[in-house]
DNA sequence: AGCCGACCTTGGAACGTTTCACAACGGAGG
DNA sequence: CCTCCGTTGTGAAACGTTCCAAGGTCGGCT
């Protein structure tokens, strides 16, 4: 009643379980008549490989896999569409984990996969800092951090997040805002503190008032629509005329809340979002964004990890930086801001 | 220099293999100094479980994985955020993989996880009557269908896409268009041809015109654009004044396209979509589209298929069916469509 | 003293593969 | 007729776990 097994093959094929083995995997070793004999066989038992059996024995398991902040959020699903590819190219197969943006999920994640003993890890860590990614890494499984840069010690991809926050600073500090919002969080994730960081050192640069921060549980849609009730709330001598988001997601859910509750975007407040996700641009007011090279950033994480599956040995981490890029659409276009500042 | 296995473990801490793995699976069957001196051992030479091994020996992998039509399409990571609740509270992983609408790549996810000896697959397959499917499940596999319906032999959870095909179209029809576009493809995805069919039966009721089919290669939001030029082409005696988008995807970039080549939504061209994502609600003109329960939908499949991985023996399969629900919103808000037809 | 049970630890079988040394067979060449 | 060789197939070891029957030790009870 149990799944066959070679044996099972064997046995109806009346040849010894080493044959099978090499029908499998030299089909060369094999007679041609053999060889039928033990198909037919395989065939009707419905046998199906072990792979458990197969990798305890040989040691390697074909597989890697991508741990996600949260796959909900489409700049990660894209980041992984470049990655998939290149793993298919080189055979792998590649599972996606979605994190959820938590760090306990995504230890489990990480417990199971090294325990599976995968190729080797593509992850955008909650906490890049976290012990045990080093200690896994240590151990043997090779680690590529995406979308954070990372130490000496390990391989990373990464688009530079304080020039982003200080792009998207300084573009609306150009179109003369001088309250200025930030909306995201937790802060404890890495993209949220550098893109506020790289705000910041715009904002003091150009020694404009700091930031108000509004500082959200999560970077969905649902946290964006809250920050936006909550500005929609100030009175609009206080309220900042112009709101930085850590991502689209929040950016998207800002402006769609800021627009519900009678305030016009740009007009009565201007957005920017991160990311560039394909939404974006198609939004009710479309998204000025700072854009990231998606697919290239997976398919870049996917070769380092596989250079280092490869060749463990005097394998030289490398910490690849992309520069973001600024992409202004209509939710900060200056043409109808006139008349308010 | 290989991983320490509990062999190494078991010669380190002066103790017997057996004795390692209680400490392991069984503590409170070792004394208190024995155990601690394990797991000093253990921590010591950074001892991981060999997985393989254990399932191997066990039999069980405490696994699941959700094959997906398309990540990037952001109703399926929903659906999956529902079906991944479920699992983690029954003590599961669950991993996404990345079918890409390609019925190889998903066939290659198919046999890997058949392998793997995964607990249970749920699946969004590209075919759903791929005799590969049904021979997964033959062989022991739990499998559930997800987003389709499928016969007897089998559990699935859908929603009546027919059903949503006609919600949409009687819309259309009732708001007084009568030259209507369907955008879809391929139509060998099941959506794609019921909420086709779902369309077409709507008009055919009301003896209008047939629908214009504008075939998609694939659901996303290119493929939508692509569609918004060809549109956008046509006489505007020829052309429709409304189209039915098989998802949101394509929506929303035929919005885009058809608004940047000077159509107005809804005015020249009225647009429904099709799974009410979190992006339809925020479009450029929000958009109208047919909701289904998305995470309702993951979690009813993750739960039969744990019934199903449970309790083989005895197991009815059950088909459910849940209603998909019309949202209007501006992109077909009939106001404004008085001087037109 | 002898026995018992409680408690802890041990050693080895089994899971399903892959690999490898070796055996069986036949034909070619000397 | 014997040797050698190439072609096929065999059988067993090994991978790292878990489980189980059995062994050992110790204190207390009869």
């Amino acid at each position: 009643m149990s799944a066959p097994s070679m044996k099972d093959v064997a046995a109806h094929a009346r040849v010894a379980v080493g044959t099978v083995s090499n029908v499998l995997n030299h089909p060369e070793l094999v007679a041609e008549s053999t060889r039928k004999r033990v198909l037919d066989a395989i065939a009707e038992l419905g046998f199906v490989r072990n792979e458990s059996a197969r990798q305890l024995r040989g040691g390697t398991s074909r597989t890697l896999a991508y741990v996600v902040l949260d796959t909900r959020n489409p700049f990660f699903t894209d980041v992984a569409a470049g990655a998939q590819q290149v793993a298919e190219d080189a055979g792998l197969a590649m599972f996606l984990c979605d994190g959820g943006e938590d760090p306990t999920r995504q230890a489990r994640y990480l417990d199971l996969l090294e325990q599976q003993r995968v190729e080797g890890i593509l992850i955008t860590p909650v906490d890049a800092n976290d012990p045990s990614l080093a200690a896994l890494a240590r151990r043997g499984t090779p680690v590529v951090v995406v979308d954070r840069g990372a130490g000496p010690d390990r391989c990373s991809v990464s688009v530079d997040d304080v020039l982003g926050g200080d792009l998207a600073a300084s573009h609306l500090l150009d179109a003369g805002h001088r309250r200025i919002a930030f909306v995201g969080g937790p802060r404890s994730i890495g993209q949220v503190a550098d893109r506020l960081a790289g705000a910041e050192q715009a904002l003091a640069r150009a020694g404009a008032e700091p930031l108000t921060v509004l500082e959200t549980a999560r970077l969905d849609v649902a946290e964006g629509r809250r920050a936006g009730e909550r500005l929609a709330g100030l009175p609009a001598a206080r309220r900042p005329t112009a709101a930085f988001c850590a991502n689209d997601m929040l950016a998207l859910g800002l402006l769609q809340q800021a627009v519900r509750l009678g305030l016009r975007v740009p007009h009565d407040l201007a957005i920017v979002g991160y990311d560039d996700i394909e939404f974006a641009a198609a939004a009710a007011v479309p998204l000025t964004s700072v854009a990231q090279p998606r697919q290239l950033l997976g398919r870049t994480a996917a070769e380092l990890l596989l250079a280092e599956a490869r060749h463990p040995k005097g394998h030289v981490h490398q910490q690849r930086v992309f520069e973001p890029e600024l992409v202004v659409r209509e939710s900060t276009s200056m043409r109808r801001l006139d008349g308010v500042a």
